[in-house]
RNA sequence: CGGGGCGUAGCGCAGUCCGGUAGCGCGCCAGCUUUGGGAGCUGAAAGUCGUGGGUUCAAAUCCCACCGCCCCGACCA
């Protein structure tokens, strides 16, 4: 491909709008241009980029036996009220209405589809294990895109969903999935960690993501410097701190604490540090009323709440119930006296002696030691895990990083096989019910994490399996004849190889040629110029190194395709 | 939805406080020179100053409302 004959605008400043190197780069590239907030055109070098991309995901998924499909990214409200899924999602789904006033929702995601599908198609314990799976566009009505491609309200991804006779089988399609994504990233010139995952709206029981460490990642995970733990942040647990339990001959001791309600607040009035005060935070658990208990120096992770008391709905309490239920307004809470159920980080089952809220307007209880002066219903791990926590694991200390979410794979049990009734005949022909995993992949957030993840200063660093372009070919000097007739041979040759190319036959001045090869991150760059067609040679330069190689021109062409085979 | 910021030519920005002929750099177009790390000169094109209303002799500038975009938070598969 001639510069010239595509359509490539590369941009000395990235607009003002850009955050993130990526999103910089991928706008600076000229590989996607912005519609509006969340929406993106993918621009012809884009386009390219995203499909090498696509078509790793398709080998591995063929390779690992899924069938693909293409399921309607319009959808009937009704499968959706069929799963429930149509109050869980609510605000997240895009909804529309036909002519005929029929409502319907654009596929944030296709359980409900795929499961329609197999409970229609799939009639034998003989036509199992099925895993299907398509790359589509999805649409979701997020709050806040962002970055980019990184969050936006339209994306293509990959979704994958196994059908298996049981919980065991169900086992083996998870981890063919879960090898095939090893595979896939490692493909994409990626680095990848996985983790621990909370399912979430999704579902389930178990799953794993797979991050790409970043600082500019959506996600916290924590990583044990000792073994192999790693979760994310939602759901990290950490082992119970180990300390001296504490006892005091004093009793609660109310302070007036006249408008101090939060805990830099009141730490600071009544000089304690903060680990010396008991958080009380009261929640609506599937409507009712609880008081959860945290240490005044950590933050309540409210997925492991909800876990621990079996998939509640939570829900901070407006002011009305708190008041109602604790008796003082919000700032003030305290365990002691509460006739609600109080649940309590475990680091709090080793008593302390500690401040709480008095259930009394602007007043505080002092030498409170909770095994003594109230009670607590249960405690389990609640906190958000930071760094230097103990891993749950090994006990080593915990670090704390950041990550992009590229892929999550999920076993979901029968939560929609058994709503959609997809089941099959056993050998004994007796109905049963299949279990489902699914797996996803980001592929427009996986083409600019890989941009992330792969930079300098001077632009976009592709690895050759996605790069849009594998060679990148200048002549610095277009008015001498010589360097273009050699450049348009070898041009025609490499591409009759098979090997992308993009030819730079602008009129433009050396420094430009190479500054836009740098920024375009093409992997490698061959010069021909008055100067080494001199010694009957080309430059050949790699993306990634500094150094240049002269190669004699009759062995270039090799040269390349052995780089390109992985060879050099 | 809460907090903050921004909206002036394709991109980056000045001008807004203090009302008075809409500017700069890059890019784009034409010509000449130049040709190994974002060239020089000359000339040209390009702007509903986010939108609507108001105040005023006069509004990019002051007032009101709305829209869009970005960041933080809440939320999230």
């Amino acid at each position: 491909m001639r510069w010239t004959q595509t359509l490539i605008s590369t941009l000395r400043d990235a607009p003002q709008d850009a955050e993130i190197p990526s999103h910089k780069l991928m706008i600076r590239a000229s590989l996607i241009m912005k519609l509006g907030g969340g929406l993106y055109t993918f621009l012809p070098l884009g386009l390219k980029a995203l499909r090498k991309v696509e078509r790793i995901v398709r080998e591995e998924m063929d390779r690992a036996g899924a069938l693909e499909v293409l399921m309607p990214a319009l959808q009937p409200r009704e499968i959706w009220d069929q799963s429930g899924r149509y109050e869980v999602l609510r605000d997240g789904m895009f909804k529309i209405r036909d002519r005929q006033d029929r409502e319907m929702v654009l596929g944030p995601t296709h359980e409900e589809v795929i499961t329609d599908l197999a409970a229609r198609q799939i009639n034998s314990y003989r036509q199992l294990p099925k895993t299907f799976y398509q790359i589509q566009t999805k649409f979701r009505d997020e709050i806040r895109p962002r970055f980019g491609l990184m969050r936006a309200k339209e994306f293509s991804m990959k979704d994958a969903y196994s059908f298996d006779v049981s919980w065991e089988a169900a086992d083996a399609s998870y981890q063919a999935m879960y090898d095939a994504y090893v595979r896939i990233f490692a493909r994409c010139g990626l680095a990848t960690k996985v983790v621990e995952a909370d399912t979430g709206a999704m579902g389930g029981n178990f799953s794993h993501e797979f991050m790409v460490l970043a600082d500019a990642g959506e996600d916290g995970l924590a990583e044990c410097e000792g073994c192999t733990y790693a979760a994310n942040l939602e759901r990290a647990e950490r082992a119970t701190p180990a300390r001296d339990p504490e006892t005091t001959p004093q009793h609660p001791e109310a302070v007036v604490t006249p408008g101090k309600k939060t805990i830099e607040e009141v730490s600071a009035f009544l000089k304690l540090t903060p680990d010396r005060l008991i958080k009380t935070l009261i929640y609506l658990a599937n409507g009712k009323p609880i008081a959860v208990l945290v240490p005044g120096d950590r933050d309540l992770n409210e997925h492991k709440l909800a876990r621990a008391l079996g998939g509640v709905t939570l829900q901070m309490a407006d002011d009305q119930t708190i008041a109602k239920v604790t008796g003082a307004p919000v700032g003030f809470s305290g365990p002691v006296g509460l006739k609600i159920p109080v649940y309590a980080d475990l680091d709090l089952k080793t008593p302390r002696v500690a401040a709480v809220g008095a259930n009394v307007a602007d007043t505080h209880l002092r030498n409170v030691l909770l095994n003594r002066d109230a009670s607590v219903t249960e405690f389990y791990d609640l906190v958000i895990v930071r760094e230097g926590d103990a891993c749950p694991r090994c006990g080593k200390r915990l670090r704390e990083k950041r990550g992009i979410e590229v892929g999550h794979v999920f076993k979901l049990g029968t939560k929609y096989s058994k709503t959609f009734d997809a089941g099959y005949l056993d050998a004994d022909g007796n109905r049963q019910i299949s279990v489902m995993g699914c797996y996803g992949i980001g592929v427009t957030r996986t083409l600019q994490a890989i941009i992330e993840q792969s930079h300098d200063a001077n632009g976009i660093i592709w690895p050759l399996s996605v790069a849009p372009y594998q060679v990148c070919l200048v002549v610095p000097n277009t008015q001498h004849a010589e360097s273009v007739r050699v450049a348009e041979d070898f041009l025609k040759t490499l591409e009759a190889q098979g090997v992308d190319v993009l030819f730079d036959d602008r009129d433009e001045r050396p420094g430009v040629k190479f500054k836009d090869a740098d920024l375009l991150g093409i992997p490698i760059r061959v010069v021909v110029s008055e100067r080494s067609l001199a010694d009957g040679k080309v430059e050949i330069k790699l993306r990634t190194e500094a150094d240049k190689k002269m190669i004699p021109l009759a062995d270039a062409v090799a040269f390349v395709e052995s780089i390109i085979r992985g060879e050099k």
